[in-house]
DNA sequence: GCTAAACCTTGAACACGTTCTAATCTCCTG
DNA sequence: CAGGAGATTAGAACGTGTTCAAGGTTTAGC
């Protein structure tokens, strides 16, 4: 253990190379086969295939196949680049920007999103921690302490429950969306008019005029629709 | 079509008699299976044999498992009696009285309910509409809309939105504990502060206070745990 | 009361995720 | 270079949810 932790920074035994390697092809089909077949198309035998290997090593390397899916989607790095070039003064606007992009991203391409989605919440084997990609954890928190420094909370609120309030409400309407309980339009519709009233409930009086606005228009939006 | 529609009311064919009574049988073996052998137990060969029926029976007459684990959840009566325990004078305190029932309701009976809440949340096929009990959605409505009465929200919050909003939160937070990533304790915890954050975003100014201090209580004890 | 059609149940079968064994191959170490 | 350790391989197998053709049963019409 302590001669592979001072050897490993420096460069990959030509073992862990080869692993690797197959590791990215594995990530690499996988994303080719839903990409192309849509939801179903996920097979640990078309995925062994589609990548030149065995139908065990997938199983060697991940573990599962929702450890596998769960790695395609914290290999998609498209995210960080167009949040970056969300550019809004007002820290509360940009949570609601953020947000938008957040869901055009995935509804823009349901075909592999969903499958991805779908996948999360497959809870049949307990594959904790990190299901999400983290970078984009950070991303989202610091959207949040960014309006808490600019004083947009009470002075006892803790910004970090209130996100994962938001995580949890986004994620059940992803649920709805992969199950097709909800329209595209709607779930964006939802998910301002949720995350208004979190905001809202945390925010200090003078920010509470704009999100109640917010929350009143996704409101009447989704009562135009029935 | 017209001729079963006046025989109907009156008594069941024979064949619907049976028809009745087999799935009257298959609720039954699930709900014995899921409460002898927990979560794993529910296979619906072992549902079938239990039932005394054919595999493909359940089929024909639910037409999936989660079918068959939605109406076992459907099926449970209790619930209604304890809610009708609960009196409280604030429509609030009504609120959250019921939440934290709703959650030592799940929590006391784990093995039961993680099975049947994870069948819920397995979105293989697409099973739309009222997955949960229809009668203890009328139940949260009639709770929400109590509160609108009383003039707890501002004069512009639609109830049904706020109520949907709730219901997402919940069940996010369910999907964490059949996942086993979130405590007990902690599940409750999360819950009101959710809740009151939700309805301190649709309070009428009066209204602000005790929400305030509810989310506050909540957000130290979630602190307390790291 | 008989017959034909609709319905239902049945056992076999399919595809899936996952695990296992034994054999082969590849790399690291002495 | 030889030995051993580690990983991949093919293959079969297990248990799963689900479907299908075949055959039995109930109902409706005469």
């Amino acid at each position: 253990m302590s001669a592979l932790a001072v050897t490993a920074p420096q460069l990959l035994s030509r073992r862990e190379a080869g692993k690797a390697e197959r590791r990215r092809q594995i990530i690499q089909a996988a994303r080719d086969l839903i990409r192309e077949t849509g939801n179903a198309g996920l097979s640990m035998r078309g995925l062994a295939a589609r990548a030149g290997v065995s139908l065990a090593t997938p199983y060697n390397l991940f573990g599962s196949k929702r450890a596998i899916v769960v790695a395609v989607l914290q290999d998609v790095r498209e995210f960080q680049e167009r949040f970056s070039t969300l550019q809004a003064i007002d820290p509360i606007e940009k949570i609601f920007a953020a947000l938008d992009l957040s869901i055009e991203f995935y509804v823009g391409d349901p075909a592999f999103y969903r499958t991805l989605w779908s996948a999360v919440f497959d809870a049949s084997d307990g594959l904790r921690g990190e299901i999400l990609n983290p970078k984009r954890d950070a991303f989202w928190r610091g959207l949040v302490l960014d309006a808490a420094r600019a004083g947009a909370f009470g002075d006892e609120v803790d910004p970090d429950p209130l996100l994962r309030q938001m995580e949890l409400l986004l994620r059940s309407l992803m649920f709805d969306w992969v199950v097709g309980e909800i329209t595209p339009a709607r779930l964006g519709f939802m998910a301002r008019h949720g995350y208004a009233l979190l905001l809202m409930g945390a925010a200090a009086p003078d920010w509470r005029g704009p999100l109640r606005a917010r929350m009143l228009e996704a409101q009447a939006e989704l009562a135009k629709a029935d």
